[in-house]
DNA sequence: CTTATATTTAAACACATGTTTAATATTGCG
DNA sequence: CGCAATATTAAACATGTGTTTAAATATAAG
């Protein structure tokens, strides 16, 4: 006894018949596949996330990815358009919008605001972008990092022709440090966290974000012996 | 005709005939596999390599990864095991048998100068310990990284303790930026590459080596004016 | 010399993956 | 109503994965 007596435990909880279902405003198949895909692609990489796991999550089958978007590549593709596109204007808009008013130091605060709230960013960089076969990483040059580097060289040359920066700073590797303190320490937070006694929390976040800033326009300004300035 | 004519195309190298082989001074199939694991799951990632691809690569089969090393991952840990051993030691000597003279500025051509010479250690972080499910992020963070940060951050509270760093300086805060100076160039070098146009040859890095620690140093020390030193 | 042990190959195994297909039920249009 | 287009499920498919096994053979031990 006991065997198969009680909670035969049926998994699926939409329990639905074979064919098309009747009309239902609250059933959006392709919406729950591109939630259900950016919720998991997004923590745990491309490779890592089977078709199936999505399905489950998006209380449908394999089928319905390829009959929406082809294959499981195609979801993919589909739910970083999706997720990539306000990232894309904000940082497009915010840079060449006020361009002429923007300094170094704002331009870490905004870079570092967002990825603080868009931990899914620095998941993404790591496992699509910095990963040798990352599926992320073409498009992320071409229409990412190609765009923004040219605005951040560009801004760290106007604050060296204004003398807010050293003369002999190279902007090439200034924009490199630059973006190695504004992104490395969401990448690295799994570690930092535990090894440096970080919390990550917004107070923390906010003391980070000018002690960097502070940090990049400080070592980027000073002269080996602060000049006369007339 | 020409259809199974010429060349029929035999894939393995060596040729073994079934059974205990002769002995061979130059065969090792351990050190082979040792050796192939080395090459392909540094550069690839665990996951990412197949035990197919190391067996062809080690010119054996499958099996003796489970017969020297019981299975895949087994064997992963024993490659790295043989190759973090020398960076280990080398950090960890280095750092507390001459603590007392290192600054800042020599820690930081240490460690990019290591990261430099070993391209496998970037790839390696980004695979296995960034990564949500790298097979490397407990052990990196109870060896490598749990006994690095405290070293660290003691160099740059005696730093600051002779007055070479500000004040007011967060000493956590200023060893994840250390570290990200010191390691994100190299991790987003397929990147970084291409959008700043740089070539990572050997002179450059030395000026990537030169301007971070200057970047740092400076960052570190000044204060908002220059204090009056008597 | 005999027997046990070590090392290796080829083949199979069990399972998970992305993908496709056949069946089926509903909708919407003529 | 009738019928094509649409949307869905369950099942199968092909392939690749890590792993295991059985057989085979050379060496070592007694």
């Amino acid at each position: 006894m006991s065997t198969t007596a009680h909670t035969p435990r049926r998994r699926r909880l939409r329990v639905r018949s074979r064919g098309r279902p009747p009309v239902d405003a609250d059933s959006d198949v392709r919406s729950a596949l591109l939630d259900a895909a950016s919720k998991l692609f997004l923590k745990h990489g491309f490779e890592r996330v089977t078709a199936r796991q999505i399905a489950v999550a998006a209380e449908t089958t394999p089928a319905m990815i390829h009959y929406y978007f082809g294959n499981k590549l195609g979801l993919f593709r589909a739910m970083l358009e999706r997720a990539i596109g306000p990232v894309r204007e904000l940082i497009a808009g915010s840079l060449s919008q006020a361009g002429a008013v923007i300094d170094p130091a704002m331009l870490i605060r905004m870079h570092m605001r967002t990825a603080a709230a868009n931990p899914w960013i620095a998941t993404l960089i790591v496992n699509e972008v910095l990963a040798e076969k990352g599926r992320f990483r073409a498009t992320f040059i071409r229409d990412v990092a190609g765009r923004q580097a040219p605005l951040v060289m560009e801004l760290l040359q106007r604050a060296r022709g204004a003398g807010s920066l050293r003369q002999d700073l190279d902007v090439r590797l200034a924009a490199l440090s630059l973006m190695s303190l504004c992104i490395f320490p969401f990448l690295a937070r799994a570690v930092a966290g535990p090894v440096l006694g970080l919390t990550y929390d917004d107070e923390e976040i906010e003391r980070l974000i000018t002690h960097t800033a502070r940090l990049f326009v400080a070592g980027a300004a000073s002269a080996a012996s602060p000049e006369h300035h007339a």
